[in-house]
DNA sequence: CGGAAAACTTGACCCAGATCAAAGTGACCC
DNA sequence: GGGTCACTTTGATCTGGGTCAAGTTTTCCG
């Protein structure tokens, strides 16, 4: 952990200013939440919390990617959740945590003790808001997620992942050619509810049908988003985690 | 729809007065809310809401069994959630529904216009804060269940599901010898992920050895309740949908 | 720069669960 | 009381994606 690097930060030159829990919140609000943050990094690969670790802080991601895993004794891992900037870790009320979260890329947080955010939740109902719609959001992405694992076929759960990496790369409605897998093989497939071969031999087949191309292993461009589109086996405007 | 029956019943009297979005409010609370409620009744496979349906009002579930379901446009549909007696349908500062909702048993509901209910929301904390609560209970419940849905084999799912009616059905922690399937074959087979066939063979599969028993088709008794535990693939406290 | 490890691709084979088909069971209703 | 319809069970077969096994490419580091 590398908290040097970050400690003169201000709230209002945060990247996430705008879109984390603090969204709503006005300047004298923001002031309170800037007394008690702290920065923490972890590389890439790092675990942020174990499966029953003692939720001591709570926390926003600033910049990087994780992912909430869920995990049986055999070693059957599945990713629940993916944790963009400005996605929150932790929640009011509870102790644990019941999943693992991993830093995937370098990943820097914005973090709070537990016992003064709650008591700001108390005071600031723009917290608590903004903190409800997040948790909302969550659960609405978490069932789509629900029909992918359950129903789609494996080329439609890779054309579904790019779609979502499509969306969430938009930057006010305009594509960006060149999108990043944020993600392994291995983990996508742990997404997925896939095996790595079968990632990997999906991926091949759209590029092979000319939906996608490869730059390098980790960027792509989408050269049909129709097709691609078509492929998610969602109707055109259907919801997929975003 | 049927109000009659149920118009008369005080609040003080409900079978979820302590479990639903209300279980923290005090007396005076309680009679805020019981000023703008109705109650609603739909018989076993009525739809209640359709996938895009303004939300006009929110409720609770006081008796009955009703799905959250998705479904894709070739007819595939998967279960996102089982919405039994407390809990809440609908939610503050969405309008529309992204899912169809669906009686699976006679269903009561407990109903308040949305825009008098989110009024209250503001003004009593107490009512936010169960209802993020138990949109987190939720949002863990979904997470637990794409663990299933993503990685485990058809006979864990079948165990899963049954173990978590099981834990549902405890009362004070005393186990109840007979217990109720509240959905069909195919109705579980959709929460599952599976077909009803697979489903009907898994479950002859756990009463051939000798784990479950059943009574009739809809009803049936844990004989070994370890074994049972066993088949989920979860470790023995691990938490699923509950 | 070279050697090893990590990440990825591709092929061959297999099996859990889907699909297709048929028969069994019960609840309801005239 | 028997016909119908919805639900369920069981059997036979098929197949998408898992598993096992090489190889290839990239990255990392001494």
């Amino acid at each position: 952990m590398n908290f040097s690097l970050h400690e003169r930060i201000q709230c209002s030159d945060c990247p996430i200013r705008h879109r984390a829990v603090c969204a709503r919140c006005d300047d004298d609000e923001i002031a309170e939440l800037e007394k008690i943050k702290s920065y923490r990094s972890f590389k890439a690969g790092e675990p942020i919390l174990w499966r029953g670790d003692d939720l001591t802080s709570v926390s926003s991601v600033v910049a990087g990617v994780a992912t909430l895993t869920k995990s049986m004794e055999d070693g059957r891992t599945q990713v629940v959740g993916l944790l963009l900037p400005s996605d929150f870790i932790g929640r009011p009320g509870r102790e644990a945590i019941e999943f693992d979260v991993t830093a995937v890329t370098d990943v820097t947080l914005c973090s709070f003790e537990r016992a003064p955010f709650e008591k700001l939740l108390f005071e600031v109902p723009h917290i608590s808001q903004r903190l409800m719609e997040m948790a909302l959001d969550e659960l609405d992405a978490a069932r789509d997620w629900m029909l992918l694992l359950g129903r789609k076929t494996a080329r439609e759960k890779i054309a579904s992942f790019l779609q979502m990496l499509v969306r969430r790369s938009k930057v006010g409605g305009t594509d960006i050619p060149q999108i990043t897998l944020p993600l392994t093989r291995d983990e996508m497939a742990n997404f997925l509810g896939l095996t790595l071969e079968t990632v990997s031999r999906q991926l091949s087949s759209l590029k092979k049908d000319g939906i996608i191309q490869f730059v390098d292993r980790r960027n792509f461009e989408v050269l049909d988003a129709m097709a691609l589109q078509d492929a998610t086996g969602d109707d055109a405007d259907g919801g997929v985690y975003d």
